[in-house]
DNA sequence: GTGAAAGCGCTAACAC
DNA sequence: GTGTTAGCGCTTTCAC
């Protein structure tokens, strides 16, 4: 390691043709019996691939991506419309990447990350799937890009989102029935005894809004008042002072609260008891998504639970069929009540 | 949107020569004229972007890339190797692939994750490299692969890694002064009046030994018996229980634990609660990294922070300083105790 | 079974 | 200023 020049002598075998050269065959023969499938004279390839093995050679996937037309790289695009803010390192979003990388990986495609602001770049589905970089694409969320998501739909095939699904849409999406899981919320809170019910989230977002929705249909079927919004930011720490406000604001008025995501209700058992509400016997909290910071709340989180690993799972299982040319349906995933200590 | 093709009915343009037959110039004109630099008429060259923008026409990256021998792409690779069943989704790294992703993108690069599991592929690391399809490659993390990187490291300039620094290594390196950050952990725990400590989590990975040899400097220097390393796995299901059985073993005969992570920190916490032991008076518990969640924890947890968006920064600058061809010194990062109330 | 040759879509000399 | 030409490294007919 000491001297100079340690790379060693032999020829630096880096194209098709350099291997080809040394094997003492042609481009052609090489191509094919890296390939393995054609059918190459046996001793023939052995040579070629104990060649390529001991000179480190890996064909570059950009010239092969070129002249077969497929990249072998699906891409995933994370659109902050909302809240620009939001950080890519948003906990549920986070997690599903890290399992869409396992399996992604595991079917031999390799992840193209591009995280946009659909605000700055109206064009940002077009310009990714249009990159010739990608074979297909896994939206993480439809932010407010249902629109937008729809028109590019019609004419792309190969795209699968992660979000909420809406009568008639044309989009094929992967998700978990949202308003379900806001319904088993609202009735959780209402069953632990609370009457008086609030929304801790923005409602924009179309997954938030069906949450919210799935809520309200359980006040409405409880002859409850209707649910209290109390908005708020998705990053940390815009949220944990608004909603110290809003619990300055509506403490006493609300006893259950049902709140958009863990990192909230999290954030929110923070100020409950800075502010000296104990929960749950003054309010009643529950989350949604049931992530590993549910579990070490103190007292424990209530929430609902989506399977992120089946979303995953669901998202490349059906985008890799319709590149297979399939057509697929949409895939609505059930939430689970997991109850815990909050309510 | 209701009558069948709605696609407009204007010639669809892929590639560029098509819309120079569409311009009525040349494919190399349209080359010039949509890479801007060249000095080309501008009446020209507004026909043609104006033609471009019109038929939603983008180049291709992947011949582009091949031609000019650059693709515009870093690629992330997270090696798994002491603990396969650490999910991508380890807290820590994906906060870092998020800022890295900001990073990127603001440098308008594209980024390509791999996941990989060096045990079952020696040669990971070429083999992103070589694939072509990456410009240059962010470690993150050295996990058992020191050498591996060390080798490759001495014939490709491109590559920066996240981990801990060693006396003498070749690669380039970002990463936290852990041995630092681990004397920092000790003192702490030793002011708060702890005498007999313990390092919750594995000290194989370097960062980690790293961090307990820090903490064992600390114990030496004050005369403090060793320190008990309580060796866990990551994944939060294997380490609750391994955590359980530690406390149970060791609970009353020590004072003070440093635990390698916060996400161990946090898990820590609920099992000294489950089992009784009050913290800080019993015990005195000191989490790493600063995560969200050592905020969210009761009582908070004092920890030692990494900061992870400057730690994106470096690695992404000094990419692209080596990419320009540079020579670059590693970056090491100063840890800052955040006091809470564990200790 | 293998070689020769034609291109995938783009860029960069080199002409004019 | 713009057209022409020659590839980037690979795969895949088409011959033989």
């Amino acid at each position: 390691m000491s001297d100079g020049e340690d790379r060693p002598a032999r020829t630096t075998v880096r194209t098709i043709t350099d291997l080809a050269r040394l094997a003492g065959v042609s481009a052609g023969t090489v191509s094919r019996a890296l390939a393995g499938n054609s059918l190459v004279n046996t001793r023939t390839r052995e040579k070629i691939v104990s060649l390529a093995r001991e000179h480190g050679f890996r064909p570059n996937q950009m010239a092969s991506g070129l002249r077969r037309q497929k990249t072998g790289v699906i891409g995933v695009v994370i659109p902050l419309g909302h809240d620009t803010r939001q950080q890519i390192s948003d906990s549920f979003f986070m997690t599903l990447l890290g399992h869409l990388a396992d399996e992604l990986t595991h079917e031999g495609y390799d992840l193209m990350l591009r995280r946009v602001v659909p605000g700055d770049d109206p064009d940002w589905l077009d310009r990714f799937i249009g990159s010739g970089m990608i074979d297909g694409v896994i939206v993480i969320g439809q932010s407010d890009q249902f629109e937008r998501i729809e028109e590019v739909a019609d004419g792309y095939r190969p795209m699968v989102v992660w979000g909420n699904r809406q009568e008639g849409q044309h989009h094929c999406v992967v998700g978990t029935d949202n308003r379900l899981g806001g319904r088993l919320a609202a009735e959780r809170l209402v069953a632990a005894g609370a009457r008086a019910l609030a929304f801790l989230g923005d409602t924009g977002p179309m997954e938030f809004a069906a949450r919210f929705a799935g809520a309200q249909d359980i006040a409405t079927r409880r002859g409850l008042p209707p649910i209290l919004p109390l908005p708020t930011h998705l990053s940390p720490d815009r949220a944990g002072e608004e909603i110290a406000r809003h619990i300055a604001a509506h403490s006493g008025t609300i006893d259950g609260i049902f709140a958009a995501t863990d990192t909230l209700a999290a954030l929110c058992l923070i100020e409950l008891r800075a502010q000296g509400i104990a929960v749950p016997q003054d309010v009643k909290l529950v989350g949604f998504d049931d992530l590993p910071i549910a579990r070490q709340t103190v007292p424990p989180l209530t929430t609902i639970r989506q399977d992120i690993a089946a979303g995953a799972r669901g998202l490349v299982d059906l985008l890799l069929r319709r590149l297979a040319g399939e057509s697929t349906e949409s895939l609505v995933l059930p939430p689970e009540l997991v109850a815990r200590a909050t309510a």
